[in-house]
DNA sequence: AAGCCGGGGAT
DNA sequence: ATCCCAGGCTT
């Protein structure tokens, strides 16, 4: 996959119309706020892995306001942090984070590195975290690519609707082309590129309806020139992963009714009998799974021809943290 | 490269 | 009912 590379004076104009209109349009995130400290910014940034950031910002108040060092992290119980989590999805987001706190406080003094090689060798800190990392908490110049500014880029300079596959260290080598030149600062042009672009990407260049009428970069967009042609075949694009009926709502379930338990409820609902569950409703298929029917869920895991896998997984989310609490008394099958 | 890991809001 | 979201890790 070869990519175009812009003329000098394609690339200045791009610079100028992106943070001008950043300077005009951004959102006012808690994060972005004069002060924020690089250890708040990394939480900002996992919290928004695959989740709107509209959704993360109150749970990232608490978060902050509750443990505002890595050690404070590091030295909280497992269970209260999934709990402070609460639905933000990906639960192992949360266990990293809590295991990188403990990197940070007992080998960087409990400061967050700046060096985006040390950052990813953190756990879940994979190459966009790193590299938003080093350039919103310090203001290094680093090429940023999260699927906002993959898509920017794809449409304005190579045409296409949509970024192809996985990214490739073409991809990230030709994406760090437009990346302006630049002392390492935290206002630097390279970092409010970063940002002006992701943000251009999550509010007009947006993957289903993008709102060229407004984009900066619309004068010289290839992919608008060409008449927004579509994108490859749907087949090609990775589907949605399937919901309900799954081992991923079972795991949901069994999380959401451990969080929301008392100890000593969850104790109960843990080592109930299952004698009155009937394997012929499948209630967790139900959208409706409530508390108090965990056993059911549970049970359910026996009977499944993979319940190891789950199991596994659901002991990796929970064993240390809240099912301590309810004395210890959770065994999944295995 | 592909599969898996949550959950909720928008379309 | 499907798509989408400031991705990362394992196989």
């Amino acid at each position: 996959m070869t990519h175009r590379t812009p003329t000098e004076t394609d690339l200045a104009a791009a610079h100028e119309a992106v943070l001008t209109w950043f300077d005009a349009h951004a959102r006012d995130l808690p994060w972005r706020a004069p002060g924020t400290s690089a250890w708040a910014v990394l939480v900002s940034e996992i919290m928004s892995q695959q989740t709107p950031v509209a959704r993360v910002a109150p749970r990232w108040r608490d978060w902050m306001a509750r443990w505002p060092a890595p050690s404070d992290l590091a030295a909280a119980p497992t269970a209260e942090v999934l709990r402070a989590w609460d639905s933000l999805g990906y639960p192992r987001r949360a266990l990293r984070l809590k295991d990188s706190a403990a990197v940070i406080a007992s080998e960087h003094g409990d400061q967050v590195p700046c060096d985006e090689q040390t950052l990813r060798a953190l756990p879940g800190i994979g190459a966009y975290t790193a590299a938003a990392v080093a350039a919103f908490a310090c203001g290094q110049r680093t090429t940023v690519l999260d699927v906002n500014i993959r898509r920017v880029l794809a449409r304005a300079f190579d045409g296409h609707a949509h970024p192809k596959g996985a990214l490739t260290k073409s991809e990230t080598a030709w994406a760090a082309q437009f990346v302006p030149a630049g002392p390492d600062a935290p206002g630097a042009r390279h970092v409010a590129w970063n940002a002006g672009v992701m943000e251009l990407g999550a509010l007009v260049c947006t993957s289903r309806s993008p709102r060229c009428e407004v984009c900066p970069l619309a004068k010289q967009c290839r992919w608008l020139a060409a008449g927004r042609p579509a994108g490859d075949d749907p087949a090609r694009r990775p589907k949605t992963q399937a919901w309900h009926g799954t081992d991923r709502q079972l795991r949901g379930a069994i999380m959401a009714v451990l969080k929301a338990a008392e100890a000593p409820v969850a104790r109960e609902l843990l080592t109930a009998s299952a004698t009155e569950f009937d394997p012929e409703s499948d209630p967790w298929f139900d959208p409706g799974f409530a508390a108090g029917t965990v056993e059911a869920a549970i049970l359910r895991v026996r009977e499944l021809g993979d319940g190891q896998r789950i199991g596994r997984l659901v002991d990796a989310l929970i064993a240390d943290g809240l099912a301590a609490e309810s004395g210890g008394r959770l065994h999944l099958p295995h």
